[in-house]
DNA sequence: ATGAGATTATCGATCGCTAAGTCAGTAGTA
DNA sequence: TACTACTGACTTAGCGATCGATAATCTCAT
């Protein structure tokens, strides 16, 4: 019982003190909006990105969440629903970065791919937990992993649209887009491997690479 | 304690009909050297690889070996130890790969970073098991970790190096040398997770399209 | 008085791992 | 050739710990 697939998210303020936003010409600015996890699923998150789903024990959950076993139960019918849960909002708040960006980015190609790649980055950079999920998935049922990888292709889809019709525009010349599309989402989801909060560089400024280094991939010749 | 942390030798003889040995380094090819792997070995990869480490039990690699479960720890000391072998012959397989492309291929930064990017595709491709275990390295001790970080960053480095010749030579344009070094190694080590053998094209074609992406992204202008 | 939300106590299954025994093959000795 | 000793490669049997999950009960705020 008790069990919601849907993606709970209480507007409260975003309270992160992050860095400004990047105030790129035309591009829209993209909050990272605080991925609100009730505490059963911030502690879980916590485990499964750390060592994995099936490293992951529920009694290492209520332990963080400072309750006892049965208690998650109450919430979750069984363990695979709070990776299911941690799943639907990770790609939910990924696809949210990604529709409010292409919103922003207006009709030309080359700034719809910058806008998409742009909210990819920053949602592997600034939700690196969440990001890393993804790797998570082959742990889903097969039906729940079915749900997962349509929503998740739709990312795809989008960028491969982009591309098409900036190659039919002749903006970009790359004779290959379809793997374009998939080297250029493997290598932006590839941060989330790297990418450190306290490194040397911002997530923006990580972001205005991968900007640069797909249009490059894609063979847009005005860079 | 027949504990032995190096390379195993544990009986390979298995008389299997696998592809000739041909160690031949002929420009531009590149032999799939077939990976030896004992019975135990091949048992644990085929299961790690689908369903990953921590999901992947003892009795189950015993039950498809054909034996029980101490006959696994005549031969390797623990499950760790299992899966020690499998990342140490999967980085080393990957390095072969590389240090024979990269001897073949001159001087010249252009062919150079063909050959590497070339070379990783096709091993990643050929060898999706394997390739794939790289995503268990987060359940390696410490130690054991550090030491396939080592090797698995070497060929980072030789691409780094590449890289920056290709851009101090003005053959190259990227402004984000590190960031393209990270793209394209992410980007290629992708194929892994979409690649099919029985797909609609081969390994040499798609390796032959990331080879030609690695290079629009360092901005090579002679495309 | 009721129901949401938690607890105590425990279930059977499975986990990684090991002590001790079996047994075929090989080397050494006479 | 025949007997002995030894070793490599396994098996049977089972250890203690932990796994995901549940029944029954308790605790409050409404």
């Amino acid at each position: 019982m008790t069990n919601d697939t849907r993606t709970d998210s209480v507007p409260t303020a975003a309270g992160e003190a992050d860095t400004a936003q990047a105030p790129v010409a035309m591009a829209g600015t993209l909050e990272p909006e605080a991925a609100q996890l009730d505490p059963i699923l911030t502690a879980a998150l916590h485990h499964i990105a750390l060592h994995g789903y099936h490293a992951t024990s529920v009694r290492m959950i209520a332990r963080e969440v400072g309750v006892t076993v049965p208690a998650l139960y109450y919430h979750y019918e069984n363990k695979q629903a709070m990776l299911v849960a941690l799943l639907d909002s990770s790609v939910a708040l990924a696809i949210s970065y990604v529709e409010r960006a292409l919103a922003a980015a207006g009709t030309d190609p080359v700034s719809r791919l910058q806008a998409l790649v742009k909210a990819v980055a920053l949602y592997s950079a600034h939700h690196r937990d969440l990001a890393i999920l993804d790797s998570e998935r082959r742990s889903l049922t097969e039906e729940n992993l079915a749900r997962y990888a349509a929503h998740r292709d739709s990312i795809e889809s989008r960028l491969h649209e982009i591309v098409e019709d900036g190659v039919a525009q002749g903006l970009f010349a790359t004779p290959a887009a379809r793997n374009c599309v998939r080297a250029i989402l493997s290598m932006t989801q590839g941060i989330t491997g790297w990418f450190r909060p306290d490194g040397p560089r911002t997530a923006e400024e990580t972001a205005r690479d991968y900007e640069r280094i797909a249009l490059a991939a894609v063979e847009y010749r005005d860079l």
